[in-house]
DNA sequence: CATGAATGAGCCTTCATTCAT
DNA sequence: AATGAATGAAGGCTCATTCAT
């Protein structure tokens, strides 16, 4: 966790390098590091330097989403309703998603090419599970889900939204993103109905 | 829908195409045209002649399954259960999608390669919304979701089970594709919890 | 000089492909037999069998062009006025030239691929040489010029118009052709002044 | 105007590859980028940087040819004999077609790869303009001529001389371009002859 | 004679990554 | 540290021509 800090002009350029990386994914380019590097103004070998892969510039670029997600995850466990500290965190995971266009790639993705963005990923995950253990303990979950479930569901929720329609960025996501999972938390199914 | 019959030579090469395509979409390989002739053992011409675009080749690659879905589609509508019917259609669908790698960039592609392609697709759709009028005139399904919402929330569990786990081909993708459509089906959270 | 008559289908054929070809040539897509084949509606091995390059197809339509020409070339011959047949000559020369795309690439090409071609060819050279012999012992031509410039400078008149403006077809062409030769027979040099 | 200079390797390398472009003009061959990277022996990716298109490196290998005939013409505009300057600045225009292959497709492409050649060719048609109007002026020219006319005119010398006889190189094309333009300016009918 | 499937060399272009400067 | 030139494998696609049917 101890990294050398950065000469002031080297952490100058990781700022602008991220930034510009940023506006590329919100603007839905892919991420290519010598294009980055041209945009920045700074040469290919200096964003190598930063970065090793494109996948880590990414990670980085998402790590801001991560933090906040995580953050508001250790509010949610104060929560003292169950199910409402569980349902924002999960209406908040899936608000990022379809609101950050770097997080699906990273959270779908096997393998991490940053420390950090694994960690943040197991921080989620753990909250997720605290959050999904004290749901299921006062009852208010169907029984059958695992925590395990929760991260595909969100990330299932998030591309349902992407399938369904606008890029990301249009204010519409949001309210859809919302509309999926209200259907997953409360069932397609008419409550009153039993087979 | 009256296609000049190939020629045997050309048929032969034809199935082997398809099934060198479909092999490479079951191992996860992107469909390369180059790499295909190189396989099957043919000119890369010819599967340009047969195919223009690796979509038309995927798409080709993906209409069985689309086709199967759509009899089946056929055949729920006939079912006298509207819920039975609407289940079971999406129940299918995701077994096809999590079943077969080439669906779900047919899907979720907005342009089709093929003609026959478009025809599939709408006719799903269509397929889709009967089962979904049934059950909702039949009082079975809760408000607040469309027929439109259909396609992307069975694309989103198919996704879910992706993030989950192992990949296509293993057995338990679709024990979790059912999970999770039964999760999406009843919601997650405890039906008599009110707030 | 003795062409075995085509049955009667396989001249059909052969009318549909000069025809096909002809509209391609006009509309400047280039000749590719495959492309004509497809248009006509023939294999391309018949495209081939009559056709052996596609420079031999070019020249079959490139040919009513030259005929014409050298029946008109064999008229001006007759004229009494010599400098009105010569002029008159090179005139409907570049009118072909500028009115029919074929003709370019056959006449600046080195090599004929048919027959027909290098004799027509050689008949308006021939015919050019009695028009020029005619006219230079009229006294009508300046000294310095020869028979074998007529060809080059009527081509570079025609890729003069082709520089200047507008494609084939439109109608200023024929008159740029005109002012463009008018100059060439009469100098850009003001007639009174001398060196 | 100021452009970033190359590094020394860097300089290098484009030297090499315009070196190699030449020579290739030179023999007719067309530019093809991979080629000139196999000749020069670099790989290539170092030519598309250096030349984003083959249309950028033959405007470059042409461009020497193009500043030569813009110095000519800024010295021709100091003639005190308008007609002296503007015969001169024609005559080394068709000399500086004929005589380099790579001018022709420059000269007659409608878009310019580079900047630089826009500018060169307006610099070479507004200094033809100039020398044009001071001919005009000085009445050593006939009538219904236009400014316009003489890059085309120039080109079609330069494709009659093409047309006519041997390759780029040959020392006989000079000749007969200064024939051939001698014809253009002085016309070929006989001066006393009237209609 | 006609067919049209097959061929495959050939050309273009991109981009992740390295390394000399 | 920073630079950015160089690399070259990789992939995409076209088209003139042949030859089995």
């Amino acid at each position: 966790m101890t990294t050398t800090p950065l000469r002031k002009d080297a952490a100058r350029n990781w700022d602008r390098i991220v930034a510009v990386a940023r506006a590329l994914v919100d603007e839905g380019t892919p991420l290519q590091l010598n294009d980055v590097a041209k945009r920045v103004g700074v040469g290919v070998g200096t964003v190598y330097r930063h970065f090793a892969t494109p996948e880590a510039l990414l990670e980085t670029v998402a790590a801001p989403s991560l933090e906040a997600l995580a953050a508001y995850g250790a509010a949610a466990v104060a929560d003292p309703d169950p199910w409402r500290g569980f349902e924002g965190f999960l209406a908040r995971t899936v608000e990022a998603q379809v609101g950050d266009a770097a997080l699906a790639p990273v959270t779908a993705a096997g393998a991490d090419a940053l420390p950090r963005t694994t960690e943040l990923k197991a921080a989620l995950r753990e909250t997720g599970g605290i959050l999904f253990e004290r749901a299921r303990d006062a009852g208010v979950l169907r029984p059958g889900v695992t925590a395990a479930d929760l991260m595909p569901l969100m990330c299932g929720v998030a591309y349902a939204v992407e399938v369904h329609g606008p890029g990301t960025g249009d204010p519409d996501r949001v309210a859809t993103a919302h509309r999926y999972l209200g259907m997953l938390l409360g069932g397609l199914r008419a409550p009153d109905r039993r087979d």
